[in-house]
RNA sequence: GGGCGGUUAGCUCAGCGGUAGAGCACUACGUUGACAUCGUAGGGGUCACUGGUUCGAUCCCAGUACCGCCCA
């Protein structure tokens, strides 16, 4: 049955992709030669809440041709498919829907919304899964991996024990002591009201204010504030009593600790070490702050002074540190002005004594809230409003005439000098300068993401970052392109801790619990009797007391693990509370009701073995990287020693894009590394963005992302692949346009009609032994597929996947199709039945091995069309071919060259002579060597048939009137006297001519310097000297025809 | 401000010491039995600029300009 004229992708292709599953084509060890090295591939997990982007499919095609490639070679080969809890997003989509009928997650327990999650999941794994089998991604569905599978809640069919490993990972590190708690810095969403990761983090620039204000000097002091230039000379001097500050967050201001300028700063140095005063909240409470120096402020930024907010601002928080500034924290979680503790002038006046050096600032930077009354519990932003308006109506705004450009677009135009002149110094404005302003945004809740102090889990990255940067440091890990390992050495070399924590729901909970500390003054037996009496146990039963004491903590992989290290703990405590029974509750308060509760018992009882010591969990959960940098020996089974994780680690290659090559593989480094001593892999392969066609960053707000699987529906994923393999330059964005894809989708239909033409002339499936043609053009094209193999085989050992692309395009379309089926077809039609045979065996041989070779590219057109024969296996275990350049045959690569170039040059003479298109000529030899007459006897057929020639006839002299052909080792002629035009014909000589003069002048002139000769290598030299003989002789056959043409006038 | 990259045909990009390449687009011609999602032919480039190294530079080095990206 004959071949459609088109490849159906849309039905073939879930057809295709179905028989691969159900013949379990993909799964660990496949194809797997006895013996065989293993390749192991990891997916980079895609959130599983996600859709597939064109980042997806860019990274997944790529996976997939070494992966597929891998396989057919007969290695041992696995890709590992799963995906990432990816805790907020996911969290997030649910919080969403519950919203849609007004609930929200604090509505229920904890364990009714995980379990909402653990259903969404269900629901939505599946889009991402079956948008990769759409692109054909031959990943071991049976081992699919999910970076929550085993935690505790898990339903059915989640039994995994990844879990396990992360929770592990953390005891492990927590043991060593490489995980600590802290107060620190971190990014603050106030919508999510969590901590979240830099990565999560988009910093946007948008239009803003910078608004400048006075701090007044303590007891109205002065001083002169002197201006210079560069060379000294004084701009500006005045006597001021203030020192003046530029900010964008004014709200802040109600937490400064200092003032800070730098201290090469002169304009300042009269007034360091003073104190000034934060111009805003109730007079009689002003704070106090001191001017000191530190080397962050910029002094030709702004004012050159810069306010200290050390709890809420990155940099502030370096300079608070420092310098011994104390830290107050404004918000609340949910980035409002806070409105809890002290009341604000008792607060205000502990800072005072603070900052005067009176008093000691408290450990807990929550301790003192410096939110004025009338500012609390308003939203920052709206906080911000009320300050500036606050300090402007008292005059402490640095005022400027209204015509001050730094004004922007609120600057009034300078009046016209019959207005009175350029300036205007009556109407002074506050100075609010229309800046541009770097802001970060949660990438999820798109809201201001807030620096705040708060208890985090912390890894002590910088302690476990060692082999991670030897490893790359000492090529036992390779990072391509080798530049992306400049951004890895640097990210490492400047670790800071790593915030683990997350204050969600969703995720692997903290694996430390805590107890109430009992070992304080308080809790004392006071008369050493070794029990508890009546007024000991009131102390104890005091609620406040038991609220404020500390806690103690124990980290375990469970509740059952800490439950000795807590019996340890309180077996200093007096009798009978030192054997108080290990109980877990909920939460904190919940620890301090049943623990009053159980005293109280006791008092009446005397039941010393009714004491419960109660603990609870750690409500956090752990960032999602920390998870998924256990990814590599995770999903094959660790902490449990499986054969698969003998087997397939240290993985293979890691093919991930650059956006996080830090957050990612250097986190898989650092815990694979701490973990199991080992690499997580050899390679990592770092690809770039793909980027819309006019090199934009696809995003929704631009309304420029193509869906990759919309491409598909239209072009087929075939041609999607084979797109982004063609434009995947070793660390170059690709700028993606439909154009191409239709390209490439054209060269599948270029292929399919390649195998309909075979089909028609009988050509079937290869045969086992390798043909071993005589016909010249047969012999040709099985070393030019020779080539094309080994071209592939090196271009992807060293993840050129756009130079194999490319390559196999050229060798199919411009080799296979242009050429090698047009010279087949006057070999079918040949009488002799041994050049027809050896012909379809030569086809059928090099047109396999075409499917073969592009397999790993389109693996969807190939498997069809290799179905079309009968076969003893599907393609996609087809056996990689290992033959050569052994496969050229040199005589019969130059006489097809010769012939190819024959034809060329008569086409060329066609259509530039405009030689209708079905009209034959006739071709006139006048000199031909021996091989150039063995050459055309052997294909004057095809040679007619191509160039559409009569027949060949010798002559002395080319007749009057014709076009010269010069080739290697001779002369042809068309004589075209009737159509010719003479004008044309010699402006073509003459432009050939001069095209090979140009040449030869550059080539004998290098030629003639000495210093080449020295200095060329031989080879060189001797292509030199050929190239001029070959194209000496062009020129003067063709010098020769200018002449004849002269004759004709 | 620091770091990294880019600048080659109209567009998108390869190449990278030894005669400037591909795909797409463009122009002309063409249904010759695989393919019009095609064929044949053609036009089109001081390889950003300025210096240097070299027998020789699009390629190496230095600087300049412009454009990206990352980090502050």
């Amino acid at each position: 049955m004959a071949l459609d004229k088109n490849f159906d992708a849309s039905a073939a292709e879930p057809r295709i992709y179905d028989a691969w599953d159900a013949a379990n084509a993909f799964a660990a060890g496949a194809n797997a030669r006895p013996g065989a090295p293993a390749f192991s591939v990891m997916i980079p997990p895609p959130n599983v809440t996600g859709a597939l982007h064109m980042g997806h499919a860019f990274n997944n095609t790529l996976q997939d041709i070494l992966v597929r490639w891998h396989r057919m070679r007969g290695h041992d080969t696995l890709w590992q498919p799963g995906t990432d809890h990816a805790g907020i997003a996911t969290q997030m989509v649910v919080e969403r829907e519950l919203a849609k009928t007004n609930r929200r997650r604090t509505d229920m327990t904890r364990d009714e919304f995980t379990a909402l999650v653990w259903e969404q999941k269900r629901r939505s794994r599946g889009n991402i899964k079956e948008q990769l089998k759409r692109l054909g991604a031959s990943c071991d569905w049976s081992r699919e991996a999910f970076t929550m599978s085993g935690a505790p809640g898990a339903p059915e069919g989640e039994e995994g024990n990844f879990h396990d490993a992360v929770i592990r990972a953390f005891v492990d590190l927590y043991d060593k002591g490489l995980i600590y708690r802290g107060k620190r810095l971190v990014n603050w969403d106030p919508h999510f009201e969590t901590a979240i990761s830099d990565l999560e983090v988009e910093n946007i620039d948008r239009p803003g204010h910078m608004w400048h204000f006075k701090y007044p000097l303590a007891g109205g002091e002065t001083y002169t504030y002197v201006e210079r230039d560069e060379d000294g000379a004084v701009l500006f001097e005045e006597q001021r009593d203030y020192i003046s500050i530029a900010t964008t967050r004014p709200e802040t201001m109600l937490g400064d600790g200092a003032v800070a300028v730098h201290p090469s700063d002169e304009r300042y140095a009269p007034i360091v070490g003073k104190l000034c005063e934060i111009p805003v909240g109730p007079k009689e409470q002003r704070r106090l702050i001191p001017i000191i120096t530190d080397p962050y402020p910029d002094p030709d930024f702004g004012s050159g002074a810069v306010k200290i907010t050390g709890a809420h601002d990155f940099n502030d928080y370096g300079v608070a540190t420092r310098n011994g500034i104390p830290l107050y924290v404004l918000m609340d979680t949910r980035g409002r002005m806070r409105a809890d503790g002290l009341d604000y002038p008792e607060a205000a006046a502990r800072a005072g004594r603070i900052a005067r050096g009176e008093e000691d600032a408290p450990s807990d930077a929550t301790e003192i809230n410096l939110v004025p009354e009338e500012y609390r519990g308003l939203d920052r932003f709206e906080a911000r409003a009320r300050v500036v308006a606050d300090i402007t109506a008292e005059g402490l705004a640095v005022m400027v005439p209204a015509t001050d450009p730094r004004l922007g677009a609120q600057a009034a135009a300078p009046a016209a000098p019959e207005e009175g002149g350029e300036t205007r110094l009556d109407q002074l404005v506050p100075l609010v300068e229309e800046k541009t302003i770097t802001q970060p945004f949660g990438d999820r809740s798109k809201v201001v993401i807030e620096p705040m102090l708060t208890d985090q889990w912390f890894v002590d990255a910088a302690r476990i970052v060692g082999p991670a940067i030897d490893a790359v440091r000492q090529g036992e890990v390779r990072i391509l392109p080798e530049r992306d390992a400049k951004t890895y050495f640097h990210w490492l070399e400047n670790i800071e801790p790593w915030c683990i924590s997350r204050q969600l729901w969703w995720g692997h909970r903290v694996p430390v619990w805590y107890g109430l500390d009992l070992h304080s003054e308080s809790f004392r037996d006071d008369e050493g009797d070794d029990a508890l009496d009546e007024v000991e146990l009131i102390s104890l039963l005091t609620k406040d007391r038991l609220v404020h004491s500390g806690q103690r903590r124990q980290c375990a992989a469970r509740f059952e693990g800490v439950i000795e290290g807590f019996r340890d703990d309180i077996a200093a405590l007096p009798h009978p509370l030192n054997a108080a029974r290990i109980v877990e509750v909920e939460d904190r308060a919940a620890a301090i009701h049943t623990f009053a509760a159980s005293l109280a018992e006791y008092n009446v009882t005397q039941d010393a073995g009714r004491l419960v010591y109660p603990v609870w969990q750690d409500p956090d959960v752990l960032d999602t990287w920390f998870s998924s940098g256990l990814w590599p020996v995770g999903t094959l089974g660790w902490p449990e020693q499986t054969p698969e994780l003998e087997r397939y680690f240290p993985t293979s290659v890691l093919v991930t894009g650059f956006d996080i090559i830090f957050f990612w593989v250097a986190r898989m480094m650092m815990m694979q590394y701490a973990m199991v001593g080992q690499r997580p892999f050899d390679t990592v392969y770092v690809h770039a963005l793909v980027r819309d066609e006019k090199g934009r960053k696809m995003s929704k707000s631009l309304g420029n992302v193509i869906d990759p699987l919309s491409l598909c529906d239209e072009y087929g994923a075939d041609a999607v692949r084979f797109t982004l393999a063609s434009m995947a330059a070793m660390g170059r964005d690709l700028k993606l346009s439909k154009d191409r894809v239709a390209g490439y989708r054209n060269f599948g239909t270029k292929l399919w009609n390649a195998f309909r033409f075979a089909e028609m002339n009988g050509v079937g499936a290869s045969g086992p032994a390798r043909p071993t043609p005589r016909e010249t053009a047969n012999a040709w094209i099985l070393g030019e597929l020779g080539r094309i193999r080994e071209e592939v085989d090196t271009a992807l050992a060293e993840f050129r996947f756009n130079d194999a692309a490319n390559g196999l395009y050229a060798f199919v379309w411009g080799r296979v199709c242009d050429w090698y089926v047009e010279v087949a077809k006057p070999l079918f039609a040949s009488e002799d039945a041994a050049v027809v045979a050896e012909t379809r065996e030569t086809m059928a041989f090099v047109l396999d091995n075409c499917l073969i070779l592009l397999h790993p590219f389109m693996p969807f057109i190939t498997e069809e069309l290799w179905g079309q024969q009968p076969r003893d296996g599907m393609l996609v275990h087809a056996d990689w071919p290992d033959f050569g350049a052994d496969l050229v045959d040199p005589a019969a690569e130059a006489e097809m060259g010769w012939v190819i170039d024959l034809i060329e040059q008569i086409r060329s003479v066609r259509g530039e002579m405009n030689v209708p298109a079905g009209l034959k000529v006739e071709l006139v030899t006048t000199e031909l060597d021996t091989d150039g007459r063995a050459a055309w006897e052997r294909n004057a057929e095809l040679i007619r048939r191509l160039a559409r020639v009569e027949r060949l006839t010798e002559a002395e002299a080319a007749p009057k009137g014709s076009v010269t052909i010069p080739v290697r080792g001779g002369s042809f002629a068309l004589p075209l006297a009737e159509i010719i035009d003479v004008a044309a014909e010699r402006a073509r000589l003459d432009k050939t001519v001069g095209k090979l003069d140009k040449d030869l002048r550059g080539l004998t002139g290098r030629l003639g310097n000495d210093r080449f000769l020295a200095s060329a290598p031989d080879d060189v030299i001797e292509e030199t000297r050929a190239l001029v003989a070959e194209k000496e002789a062009q020129r003067d056959r063709l010098r020769s025809a200018q002449e004849r043409l002269a004759e004709l006038g």
